[in-house]
DNA sequence: CGGCATCCTTCTGGATACTG
DNA sequence: CAGTATCCAGAAGGATGCCG
């Protein structure tokens, strides 16, 4: 909360968490995230991968829209059959706190769920 | 990423994020959790008014799906007309990292936007 | 390999109106 | 005030097949 506290309202903020939210919103978006994130490059059959249950049109889809927000570099490499390399942008990598946060929590909640 | 990183396959984390993001999924779970972490203890009417563009509906429907997934705690207080408290339960507060991380990214990103 | 196109079903969520 | 009920449009997303 720190610096954003004030008296009166906290729109500003949760209109902040709002438009986050927005960039990462969709069924996987968080999922590629961090699996080019945890690997640096990540080719298109590896982040198919690696996040289970995930079928190439959503994966194909979601790339987009995170190369589009510049959140996601895309590199076609000169191999044959061609492949192609995603990795984080600068600006992408700055999300990697909140993934890693994310991943700790997730974690953490599972534990819960399977305690039940 | 710290105590995660490993050699082969970070497919624990990235599961671990996406659900994560199962929990906190819908298009204003995220806000509405804001909303009653930045104040603490809010009530219906005053969600309704802090996440701008949300439907009462919405509210009610995630609100519920919130209080299932135990981070959130509905109390009834006996006003007339009658009154309903949110609050983040113990559960509910371990998000609060992640929630200002949010708010925190949102608003550069904001600036980002802006600045193009 | 890394997509795009198409079809089709399910889910999301807005608008509006009604209840205790 | 704090919801619930209904109706309905459009988005999300799975399955399958094709293509350079």
């Amino acid at each position: 909360m720190t610096e954003y506290e004030c008296q009166s309202g906290h729109k500003t903020e949760i209109m902040a968490v709002h438009d986050a939210m927005d960039v990462l919103n969709g069924k996987w978006k968080v999922s590629i995230i961090s699996s080019i994130c945890y690997y640096s490059k990540r080719r298109f059959s590896d982040i198919l991968n690696d996040v289970q249950g995930i079928s190439n049109k959503m994966l194909s889809k979601e790339l987009k829209e995170l190369e589009i927000n510049k959140l996601v570099k895309r590199t076609v490499l000169d191999t044959q059959p061609i492949s192609v390399q995603y990795q984080l942008t600068e600006y992408g990598m700055t999300l990697q706190t909140i993934i890693s946060n994310l991943a700790e929590w997730g974690i953490q909640h599972r534990k819960v769920i399977i305690g039940k």
